[in-house]
DNA sequence: GAACGTTCTGGGAGCGCTCCCAGGTTTTGC
DNA sequence: GCAAAACCTGGGAGCGCTCCCAGAACGTTC
């Protein structure tokens, strides 16, 4: 009622759970059991406290419930990168959208943190301090030792992507071998003899995945394996590589890269080369990003379900928390093939 | 080092304030004020607290902080939309990342929450629980009452992007109707007579803002208004209105497209027309996506800073935590022109 | 040396909830 | 009919911290 000057601190005069019980005739204990949906209420009990909470307007504190109880109701979702490049990456965007699909109708909140170097310690401590029930990783360059170090705090992690530097911790991945081994028998299969591939960085077990599936496929058609370039997952680099592989094999007739963004780049560098695609060289990529579909050429590509993965590493996760026994120690999500233009 | 099967609750029985107290040799109080930075501490007690931390591996549990204390050094980013597709859209990744910049150094965390259908009342009591000191809101579809409730419990609300249905609530926005009329007078100075434009849907300020720059840059050259098409910023919906343009008026030479996104459509529908881009049509998007410098041919658009666009909500927020007084009600984010080939 | 400040320290009352326990009231079983 | 089991309820002790208050230790000033 009152239009009191109320400066920087507007207190929020929230209910409490005590004032709750006593408009509904109750006892504290009582209004909690309603608000948990515990057993042993009575319906009329119930009601009343249905009523009171609503008239009040009554919110439960969740500090206190955090405290009081064991479990915070929180999981984290970590982004363990360097740069904050990754935030605009698709795949970040994909499995953010599966965690929260996941999550949907669970009365979970997510908090999302980034590991900024330096800050790590910190990170650790906030983790540990009793604020979430567990973590979802992703994204680790090298040989982070982020996971163990949470594994060991006993703090419930689940990595998205195989990590490389910590072994036991449970993961979710696609199946980027086998994923990368079917793009190389496809082109294969097309009649491409001089097959090259554009591989993500060394330190990233999706980049090494897929050269390794991409390896499988061609050596199994007794192909050479020696056309390797790297990128960074960005479509600059592919571009550069691309130009690195056909100044090193100019009769290159396909090329298998590692990432669709970095497929981009490759096709720029096709193009300004003169060479036509699919007809002088197939291109086919990995992720099968929107982007993929309005290249030019539309890129032929393997899908991953990155939003699947997202959830599938807050299924894992939360399994875990809920005491299930006997989880799986990793999982991975197969992949499609997805045939567009480019090869 | 036992091995012991350790089943469902692995409990972490991490240290407590006053077991770092005892171990320091001080009290408890003593304690809380090096922990929180507090003058009044003598050196010799700062540095014994500091030890028997590092010893204990001491973090101070979040939850305990927040209930005692008045803040919880935590904001939320509520994304709220409909489906979910808005976490695919790098206009959310770059806040993310602003937003995610600006927290930088700030021991302040970041809860990441999307309004659900039927979830919003959840939501609501969430955000009043005193779990955060203030929120943060994007991406909002027509009428949304949200950052009002919010605003309205006393909690510090900023919104992204002008909010339709919640005057006073302080905002941070693109300058999207100066942008737009920039991009207008552009298409007017290189000699187009017959300008359209694919607007955003009719709901979002977003694309009424951007449909106002671009009718007034028209209209100040005295040019027709009429050719306006109508999309829902996706490709596909930009791809049926250009065709829709094109049906309307054949003679069409310009259009500006209210989105990247709907302008990668449009580019698909004029080449399928067999018109030229410049030459027959030049076309002028909007946001500088990483997409348009990739198109063919690249995209002359208007640049917005979605990342300044988090990092200014932030600070704008923040600042109000901090108790500063007379914060601007709302702020505009310059716009900027990007030359490409597309007009 | 009495009176005052300034710097430092510890004690202890909550913050709002959960969860254990003790007890009361019904229903069930034979 | 009476014991046992199931249901329902309230009281109250914490959860781990912050922050207020009282007081100790040390000047500094008249």
């Amino acid at each position: 009622m009152t239009d009191a000057v109320d400066p920087p601190k507007a207190r929020r005069p929230n209910a409490r759970l005590e004032e709750v019980a006593r408009a509904a005739g109750v006892s504290k204990s009582t209004v909690s059991r309603v608000i948990n949906g515990e057993p042993y209420v009575s319906s009329k009990a119930r009601e009343a406290v249905h009523q009171a909470i609503g008239k009040l307007g009554y919110s439960p504190n969740q500090a206190a419930r955090t405290l009081a109880g064991s479990r915070a109701n929180c999981i984290a979702l970590v982004v363990s990168e360097q740069g904050s490049r990754v935030l605009a990456d698709p795949f970040f965007a994909g499995v953010l959208r599966g965690v929260h699909a996941e999550l949907a109708g669970k009365r979970v909140q997510l908090v999302l943190m980034m590991s900024k170097e330096g800050d790590e310690q910190d990170l650790v401590n906030y983790l540990c301090g009793g604020h979430v029930d567990g973590v979802l990783v992703i994204s680790l360059h090298g040989q982070d030792p982020l996971p163990r170090t949470l594994a060991d705090a006993g703090l419930p992690t689940v990595v998205g992507g195989r990590p490389l530097g910590a072994g036991g911790v449970p993961y979710v991945d696609s199946d980027n071998f086998n994923g990368a081994m079917e793009a190389a028998r496809y082109l294969v299969s097309l009649g491409r003899k001089r097959i090259g591939t554009i591989a993500g960085p060394r330190d990233m077990a999706v980049g090494m995945d897929r050269l390794s599936g991409w390896k499988r496929g061609l050596s199994q058609a007794r192909l050479d394996t020696d056309l390797v370039a790297y990128g960074d997952f960005t479509p600059e680099s592919g571009a550069v590589a691309m130009a690195d592989l056909l100044n090193r094999a100019p009769d290159l007739d396909a090329v298998f890269v590692g990432a669709d963004i970095m497929a981009l780049g490759a096709l720029q560098t096709l193009h300004a080369h003169g060479k036509r695609v699919p007809d002088d060289v197939a291109v086919v990529g990995f992720d099968d990003l929107m982007i993929a579909s309005t290249a030019v050429p539309p890129l032929t590509t393997i899908r991953q379900d990155v939003e699947q993965l997202g959830r599938t590493m807050t299924w894992r996760l939360m399994a875990e928390l809920a005491g299930e026994e006997n989880l799986p120690p990793f999982l991975l999500l197969p992949t499609a093939m997805v045939t567009r233009s480019s090869a």
